[in-house]
DNA sequence: CCTGAAAGTTGCTAGCC
DNA sequence: GGCTAGCAACTTTCAGG
């Protein structure tokens, strides 16, 4: 864990809000100016606490109405089950969250597709490649919150 | 939905992986030219099919280590409750994802702290605020994938 | 709708406080 | 460490095909 002083909070804090903006402003909003800012930029880009630059884009307006979180319990918990499920998740882009739960349930996926339909195409393909105990899928009526922003 | 042709389509799939890179490299990538990948773009944005730019954090790295699905049933159905809960959601930095659900489970959360006691604080804060009938905390011990791309 | 070039900003570096 | 200044690179605009 890295160790970083107020400002620099304050700058991922504008990065992680809008980074579309210029130095100058990011600079101006933390209260330094833009060499300082910069610089730390470089550092934590180099430290790898800063990542990749992406947009977020409208899943709404570009088709994308249906949004599943999915359950998953197995009962094979060998070293390749686990591969196999694994690279099955990497591979498949309508899978934007992939976690390994402690507990009852095992895994638990985001998976975002046009409509229930492509939805089931992607659990039937899913189940076809890896075989899995238990499956539930949460249909999301509504987004309410949606950010990738920490708390910092 | 927008109407969108295949140079739009790889324009969009360019900026979601990586939007920090140059109007050059873009329009080549996606085998057209600045000015009308520019055009094309500001369109896009015009229409909110693309919003802001954000940059990715490190969670582990800024120490934010815990991360849990929170799934919630409630009693309470009416219009009041639901806006305090909504607003409760919103302004909780923690709160990385909420979703409201059809069937059992009532919502969602994907909740990101520092640790389990965080989680705890934040938990008794929500539940002090909002009167909830059933919450199950699932908690993520390993973050296999992680994306905000749309599967275009 | 694309090309190419010009103008205005910005990112990035280096040298000084 | 931060500031000033300057150059290179980029974004953005606008003619013209």
């Amino acid at each position: 864990m890295a160790r970083l002083d107020d400002i620099d909070r304050k700058i991922l804090g504008a990065l992680q809000t809008d980074a579309g903006r210029s130095l100058d402003e990011i600079a101006k909003e933390v209260g330094s100016s833009k060499t300082p800012v910069w610089n730390r930029i470089r550092k934590m880009r180099e430290a790898g606490i800063i990542g990749n630059q992406v947009v977020q884009l409208d899943a709404d307006k570009l088709g994308f109405e249906a949004c599943f979180f999915v359950l998953i319990r197995t009962s094979e918990h060998d070293k390749a089950w686990q591969e196999a499920f694994l690279n099955a998740l990497m591979k498949r882009a309508e899978v934007q969250e992939a976690h390994r739960l402690a507990g009852d349930i095992d895994y638990i996926l985001k998976v975002r597709v046009k409509n229930a339909r492509a939805y089931d195409t992607f659990y039937q393909a899913l189940i076809s490649e890896v075989k899995v105990h238990n499956v539930t899928a949460l249909l999301s009526m509504e987004e309410i919150k949606s950010t990738i922003a920490l708390p910092l």
